[in-house]
DNA sequence: GAAGTGGATATACC
DNA sequence: ACTGGTATATCCACTTC
C-alpha cells in the first residue's frame, strides 16, 4: 500500500531481539496510520591512529565473535564494517559495529578493551534518534511511503493491535512538498478535593476539541447544564474521560502543568478506583518517568504539557510574572482564567457548582486556544531539531541545541561525541565561572538624542568568526590561528573551520533568510515560526558550549567567545567615541549621543563601521531615542549598570532594570516610578514628577492606598527548611502553611508589612498574609518602597526626596495636634 | 544595642 | 542540573565596640 504520511508520535519494540520503531501519524485524508520499521543498529569503535591494516583485520574477527546475553537477550555483533570517519574534526579510522538489539550496545561497548580501540562512540544516542537519522523519517514532514498492511496473521500481528485505521510495514520513504497539517487535538483540565497526587477525588474533568466542549462530573447539581455530563461517580468519571479520548482520536492531548499535576493526578485515581485508564492507542496507560521533573507520556497520542515549551521557547521574552495559566493566557490570548473561590467540594453549594465547571471548562478552552496560538512554533522546533514533538516540547534549549547538533552531523562524517558521565560532570561543575561580557559604566544623568547599535547574534556570530568550539581548540599556539587572551590564558583555535561553527553559521544564515523573507510576507506564520526557532538555536549555542552537560562542552570555547565579543565591541566604542559620545554599553550593544549629528549620518556611519567588523560579526541600529536616563548606584555616586529608561521617537518608553520591572516590589512602587520615568523622559524635567510623588506620599499616608497596590511577591526557589536566611517571604509561606494553604517551592509569595504595636527590629516582623487584618505600615512604605524607587532619579536633578518626606512628616505632626 | 559588613537571596540584563 | 556571565538591591546574620 502507498499513502502520503506526516509522523508525529515514535515509540519502539523489540521483536524477535531486534528494534522495531512504531511510528504513528496522518496521511492527508486524516487517517491515522502506524508504521513499523526496521532499522539497523550500530556505534563506532575509533581506532588508535596509525593502527596497522593486519591488525584491524585481527582485531575485527575477534570482535565478530563478541555475543552478550542480557536480560534474556541473544545479541551479538551482527557485523562489523571499516569506514573513514572525523571525530571532532580529526580524520579517523572507525569500525562500525552492528549490534542485534540498541540496548546492548552499551554491553556490547564495555568489551572492547582492546589496545587498538582508543574511543567507542554513538551508543548513547537513544534508539529513536538513532533511527530518524538513519532511515531520515524527520518529524512533521510530509513522506510518501509504502509498504504492506499489517493484517491478521502476520508477524507483527500483535503489535498491530491498535486503535489506527492502518498498520504499515515499511518499504519505502520518500520525502515530499509540505502539505497543510491541521492536528486534531483535546485540551483537558481536572479539579480535585486535593493538590497532592491522588489524594483527594477528582471531581471533574473538561475537554475541549475542534466543536467540542465538555465537562464531566459525578457531583450531582439541581441545574442542569448542557455542556456538563453527569456521572454516576469517579470511577465512572475516569471511563468516560478515556471513551472520549478513545472517540475524538486526537493526535494531541494538551495539558498544563499536566505532565506533573493532572496526568499523574488521572493515573493514580484510576488505580484507586481500580479502573484502567486506558488512553494509548493499544489501549495502555499512561506511563510516567520520573528525572528532575515527571514527564507522562501515552501510546500513539503526543501528551504536551504546554508550560514546559512556553518555558523553553517564550518565558525569557514575555513580560508574565509567573507562568502561571492565567498570566500566560493574558498575555498571549488577552484573557485569563475566570474566578472561582476553591474549597472543598464538600463546602461548596449547590448554585456555586455552575461557575465550578465554568471555570474548569474555561481553564482547557484557553489551553485550547494556547495550543493554537503556539503550534506553529511547535512544529517548526519538531522540524527544525528533528526530534519528536513529545521530545521537543519538553527539552530545554541545551536539549535543542545538541539535537540540532546530532542530525546534522552526517554532513560532515562526524561520529557523535558521547554525553559526559558523572564524574566529567561534577569536574565541569568545580570549574567555576570564566570572565565574561563587558558593561559600561554609565555616568548619571538625563540625555537626548540617543542612537543605539547592537550585535546580530553577537556570540553566535563570534563563534562562527573565530571558529570556537571543542573541536577546534588547540593546545599548542602558533601564529596562523585565532587566539586570545583571557583569565584563562591564552587560548587559541584552528582556522580549519569546524562543524559546530559552519552549522551555527547555517543556523544564522537561515535566520538572517527567513526574517528577510518575511518582510515581504509577514503573515506567514509558520516562516516566522521557523525564524524563530533559528534565533534561539543561535542564542543557545554560547551557553551550550560553556554547559557542564553537554556533549560538546568546551569551556575554552565559551571563555574565548566571551572574550573576543568583548574586545570586539570595546574597539568598537573607541571608534564610536571618535565621532560621537558612547554613554552606555552591555554585552552587544551600544547607547551614544548623536549631538550635532543626523541619523542618516549616524546610518552611513554604520556601515563604515560595519565594512570594518571581522567575519560574520555585524552591527544593527536598534533604535534612536529623544530620551535616555540613566541614573546613580543606591550606595555611592557611581552610575547604575542595567538600569535606565529610553523614550523612542514613537513615544514608546523602554524601561530596563528599574524598579518599575521587578516583580519583587509592590505594585505602588513599581506604578509609581513608571510614572515618574515617563514624566521625565516626555518633559525632559522632573518638575510634574515631583508634584505626582508628593500626591502619592500623601494618600500613603492618609492610608488611602488600597491594600492590593501593597502586596510583595517573592518567589520561594527552594523548600522552606533550607532558607539559612529567614526573610520576610519565607515568614510569609511559614504563615500560609500555619492557616493550611499548601506551599511549594516555585510559588510566588504574596504578603504585606503591617505595623506592630513595638517598633520592629526586623522588617519580618510586620509581615502579614494578604487577607490577614491589619494597617499597612506608612514608615516602611515610605522609607523600603517609595522613596527607594524614586530617590535616584530625583537626584539626577539635584533633588532629594528624603528632606522631602520628612518636611511632610514635620507638617503632619504640626498638622495632627490640630486635628 | 547601635553600627557596620558580609552572606543569602531574588530578580533583572544581555 | 538541564544554556552562559554580570549586576543591583534588600534583608538577615553576625561581629564589633
Amino acid at each position: 500500500m502507498e499513502t502520503d504520511f506526516i509522523p508525529l508520535d515514535y515509540d519502539y519494540f523489540d521483536f524477535e531481539g531486534r528494534n522495531y520503531a512504531r511510528i504513528i501519524g496522518r496521511n492527508s485524508k486524516g487517517k491515522r496510520i502506524c508504521l513499523v520499521d526496521f532499522c539497523d543498529v550500530y556505534f563506532w569503535a575509533i581506532l588508535k591512529d596509525g593502527t596497522k591494516d593486519d591488525k584491524i583485520k585481527k582485531l575485527i574477527e575477534k570482535v565478530r565473535k563478541i555475543k552478550l546475553d542480557a536480560k534474556g537477550r541473544n545479541t551479538r555483533v551482527e557485523d562489523i564494517e571499516l569506514h573513514e570517519k572525523n571525530f571532532l574534526g580529526k580524520k579517523v579510522r572507525a569500525l562500525k559495529i552492528f549490534a542485534t538489539n540498541y540496548k546492548d550496545m552499551h554491553g556490547i561497548a564495555d568489551e572492547l578493551g582492546y589496545d587498538e580501540i582508543e574511543k567507542r562512540r554513538g551508543y548513547d544516542l537513544g534508539f529513536i534518534t538513532h533511527y530518524i537519522i538513519e532511515k531520515k523519517l524527520v518529524p512533521c514532514n510530509w513522506y510518501e511511503i509504502s509498504g504492506d498492511l499489517i493484517v491478521g496473521q502476520d508477524e507483527f500481528a500483535g503489535i498491530s493491535n491498535l486503535d489506527v485505521d492502518f498498520c504499515i510495514k515499511i518499504d519505502k520513504i520518500n520525502k515530499i512538498d509540505d502539505k497543510k497539517f491541521q492536528p486534531k487535538i483535546i485540551a483537558y483540565d481536572i479539579e480535585t478535593d486535593d493538590i497532592k497526587i491522588g489524594k483527594g477525588e477528582i471531581l471533574m474533568i473538561s475537554l475541549v476539541s475542534e466543536n467540542f466542549k465538555k465537562v464531566i462530573t459525578w457531583k450531582k447539581t439541581k441545574k442542569k447544564h448542557d455542556y456538563v455530563e453527569y456521572v454516576k461517580d469517579e470511577s465512572e468519571l475516569l471511563e468516560r474521560f478515556s471513551e472520549y479520548v478513545k472517540k475524538i482520536s486526537p493526535d494531541f492531548l494538551v495539558g498544563y502543568f499536566s505532565d506533573a499535576f493532572d496526568l499523574p493526578y488521572l493515573k493514580a485515581r484510576a488505580e484507586e478506583n481500580k479502573v484502567k485508564l486506558a488512553l494509548g492507542l493499544d489501549s495502555s496507560e499512561p506511563r510516567f518517568s520520573r528525572g528532575i521533573e515527571m514527564i507522562g507520556k501515552i501510546k500513539g497520542i503526543v501528551h504536551i504539557d504546554l508550560l514546559k515549551f512556553i518555558r523553553t521557547a517564550y518565558s525569557q521574552y514575555m513580560q508574565s510574572e509567573t507562568l502561571s495559566l492565567n498570566d500566560v493566557a493574558n498575555e498571549f490570548l488577552n484573557e485569563g482564567k475566570k474566578i472561582f473561590k476553591f474549597r472543598h467540594s464538600s463546602k461548596i453549594l449547590d448554585d456555586e457548582w455552575e461557575n465550578y465547571f465554568e471555570y474548569n471548562l474555561h481553564d482547557s478552552v484557553l489551553v485550547f486556544k494556547l495550543f493554537e496560538k503556539i503550534w506553529p512554533d511547535i512544529l517548526e522546533f519538531s522540524r527544525v531539531m528533528q526530534e519528536p514533538i513529545f521530545e521537543v516540547s519538553r527539552n530545554g534549549m541545551s536539549k535543542n541545541v545538541e539535537s540540532y547538533i546530532l542530525h546534522n552531523l552526517e554532513k560532515f562524517n562526524e561520529i557523535p561525541e558521547k554525553k559526559p558521565v558523572h564524574d566529567e560532570i561534577g569536574g565541569r561543575m568545580q570549574m567555576g565561572k570564566y570572565e565574561g561580557a563587558f558593561v559600561f559604566e554609565p555616568i548619571p544623568g538625563l540625555y537626548e538624542n540617543i542612537g543605539v547599535f547592537d550585535f546580530t547574534s553577537s556570540y553566535g556570530s563570534t563563534i562562527v568568526t573565530y571558529n570556537l568550539s571543542k573541536s577546534t581548540f588547540l593546545e599548542k599556539h602558533d601564529k596562523n590561528q585565532y587566539s586570545i587572551e583571557t583569565q584563562e590564558g591564552k587560548l587559541s583555535f584552528s582556522k580549519k573551520p569546524g562543524f559546530f561553527p559552519e552549522m551555527l553559521k547555517e543556523i544564522i544564515e537561515k535566520r538572517k533568510q527567513y526574517k528577510r523573507e518575511l518582510k515581504t510576507n509577514p503573515d506567514d506564520v509558520l516562516k516566522k515560526a521557523r525564524s524563530n526557532a533559528f534565533k534561539l538555536l543561535a542564542n543557545a549555542s554560547y551557553g551550550y558550549q560553556g554547559f557542564f552537560g553537554a556533549r560538546y562542552y568546551s569551556r575554552e570555547a565559551a571563555a574565548a567567545t566571551a572574550a573576543f565579543a568583548k574586545k570586539l565591541i570595546k574597539e568598537v566604542i573607541e571608534k564610536i567615541n571618535e565621532e560621537y559620545k558612547t554613554i552606555y554599553s552591555d554585552t552587544d550593544s551600544i547607547a551614544f549621543l548623536l549631538n550635532e549629528k543626523s541619523e542618516k549620518q549616524t546610518l552611513d556611519f554604520l556601515k563604515k563601521l560595519n565594512s570594518q567588523l571581522p567575519g560574520i560579526m555585524e552591527l544593527e541600529l536598534e533604535g534612536f531615542f529623544k530620551r535616555g536616563l540613566w541614573v546613580t548606584k543606591r550606595t555611592g555616586t557611581i552610575g547604575a549598570k542595567k538600569k535606565y529608561a529610553l523614550l523612542g521617537k514613537d513615544g514608546k518608553v523602554k524601561i530596563r532594570g528599574f524598579e518599575t520591572v521587578r516583580r519583587d516590589w509592590c505594585a505602588l512602587a513599581r506604578k509609581m516610578q513608571d510614572r515618574v520615568l515617563r514624566l521625565v523622559l516626555d518633559d525632559g524635567n522632573e518638575k510634574k514628577a515631583l508634584e505626582y510623588v508628593k500626591e502619592i506620599i500623601k494618600k500613603l499616608k492618609q492610608r488611602k492606598i488600597e491594600k492590593s497596590d501593597l502586596i510583595i511577591k517573592t518567589q520561594l526557589k527552594k523548600s522552606l527548611e533550607d532558607y539559612k536566611a529567614i526573610s520576610p517571604h519565607v515568614i510569609a509561606a511559614r504563615k500560609m502553611i500555619e492557616s493550611g494553604i499548601p506551599v511549594d517551592e516555585g510559588n510566588l509569595i504574596e504578603y504585606y508589612i503591617a505595623e506592630t504595636k513595638e517598633k520592629k527590629k526586623l522588617i519580618r516582623e510586620g509581615v502579614k498574609l494578604p487577607d490577614e487584618k491589619g494597617e499597612y505600615d506608612i514608615e516602611y512604605y515610605l522609607g523600603h518602597q517609595i522613596l527607594p524607587a524614586v530617590e535616584n532619579i530625583f537626584q539626577v536633578f539635584g533633588i532629594e526626596i528624603e528632606n522631602l518626606i520628612d518636611e511632610q512628616k514635620k507638617n503632619q505632626n504640626r498638622l495632627s495636634k490640630w486635628m
